[in-house]
DNA sequence: CCTCCACAGGAAGCGCAGGAGT
DNA sequence: ACTCCTGCGCTTCCTGTGGAGG
């Protein structure tokens, strides 16, 4: 009867993945290639917590995916589990502060992690700060504390605690915190306070980006752990390498188009992984970007992405902002709604730039003055597809998929 | 060579919502 | 319950500018 148990299994298990959760970008992996030189900077700065001495703060800067958290974390798991086996006490507090960006709710996490328990709210900071302080400070334990992404905490609530926490350590007797600072952003330190600067940054770490011969590297072992054996065909791994290169070498960018790829031939009951199925997660990634991006936009900056479109739709190539501008009064008119002035609306189709769904650059046509001309960089379809989850959009997304896309009223 | 178009984009400030401190 | 503060979307007012046409 163990056939049958072999059809179930085989049913239940992915074609495709081994393990897909390998991939996933807060998976750390036991093997980082490329950056040993910034694995033995950064342990070798915590060392010295083995021997009970407090080890040096550090602030580690690196663009997005360039291995700064998947460093800090690997190296603090193997500190950790060295200072069981010699008996040392040494513990890791990771935060990340992107989703926990008040004082507070970092502080509270701390607290969680060395045993106080905090309420979800009632307790003032500085009360939570002396609690902690209390639990800590005979237990003869080096704490290193990580706070991932500080721009969000700082950019959104100043440096305050940070200051707090690194003078923290003259109120403890036995223990000593270490902290590890990880950004994204340069400027950053340039608007901390000059002291949190000094003491955080006592040591500072740079984490270049990858090119895209080493991205393959990371993808290879990556994809070791978590496809099935010979599912990849051998232009996968180079592609999304190449792509993500493009990128600034940002891995988990690489990561998530080789998953996503993966994803969607599983899907499609697909018994490999090709070229063309990380094309395809390519846009998909980029599709679910735009979405994401039109979803938060301000009332008025959806009404101007529209009017663009509308304007590039009817077989123009291009619009200029007073073309734009125009079309723009016509949607508030028909919608009964106040409009903006062209202050605003250059404004906004400056920011719409920014965030990467049309192009434009500023050009002079002499006579007929200066203007930006503008383009369309993602695709018009699914653009308007998420405008249309606006229901304030509602009574004019057919007329824009008409003015854009003309008669044939597709999708 | 000069003009003048059609905007770009900086500076200052306003009103509002929401969150924090008290 | 109250003030205070901050960020955001926006306005007002402004100075700046590459080049076609006179």
């Amino acid at each position: 009867m163990d056939y049958l148990r072999d059809i179930f299994e085989k049913a239940l298990k992915s074609r495709i993945f081994k393990a897909r959760e390998k991939l996933l970008p807060d998976y750390v992996p036991g093997f980082l290639p490329h950056r040993d030189s910034e694995i033995r900077r950064v342990a070798s700065i915590l060392a010295p917590s083995l021997r009970g001495e407090k080890p040096s703060n550090m602030f580690i800067y690196g663009l997005t995916g360039t291995g700064k958290t998947a460093v800090v974390r690997y190296v603090l798991s193997r500190l950790e589990s060295s200072s069981r086996e010699s008996g040392g006490r040494v513990k890791s507090i990771y935060v990340n502060v992107r989703y926990r960006d008040t004082p507070y709710r970092v502080l509270a996490d701390i607290g969680e992690a060395v045993g106080v328990s905090v309420p979800f709210t009632g307790l003032s900071t500085g009360e939570i700060f002396s609690r902690i302080i209390r639990r800590v400070s005979d237990s003869a334990t080096i704490y290193i504390i990580v706070l991932d992404e500080i721009d969000f905490l700082v950019k959104k609530r100043g440096d305050d605690i940070l200051y707090k926490l690194t003078r923290v350590n003259s109120e403890l007797r036995s223990s000593k915190i270490a902290l590890i600072g990880i950004t994204n952003s340069v400027d950053l330190i340039d608007s901390l306070d000059p002291r949190v600067k000094s003491s955080l940054g006592e040591v500072e770490l740079i984490f270049p980006p990858y090119n895209a011969e080493q991205l393959r590297d990371i993808l290879e072992s990556r994809a070791l752990e978590a496809f099935n054996e010979g599912v990849l065909d051998s232009d996968v791994i180079p592609l999304c390498a190449a792509l993500a290169a493009r990128e600034h070498g940002d891995a988990r960018r690489a990561l998530d188009l080789l998953r996503v790829a993966g994803e969607i031939s599983e899907r499609s009951g697909d018994s490999k992984v090709t070229r063309d199925h990380v094309l395809r997660a390519r846009d998909e990634i980029e599709r679910d970007r735009v979405v994401d991006v039109i979803r938060t936009l301000p009332l008025h900056g959806k009404l101007v992405l529209a009017s663009i479109i509308i304007v590039t739709g009817g077989g123009r190539t291009y619009a200029t902002t007073g073309e734009v501008y125009e079309s723009y009064k016509s949607l508030t008119r028909r919608l009964g709604l106040e409009t903006v002035t062209m202050r605003r609306v250059s404004g906004i189709i400056a920011e719409l730039d920014m965030l990467g769904v049309i192009s434009g650059r500023v050009v002079s046509r002499g006579r007929y003055g200066k203007t930006r001309v503008i383009e369309v960089t993602a695709d018009p379809q699914a653009l308007v597809k998420a405008l249309s989850e606006d229901i304030a959009l509602e009574e004019i997304i057919e007329d824009i998929r008409r003015e854009a896309f003309g008669k044939r009223s597709s999708m």
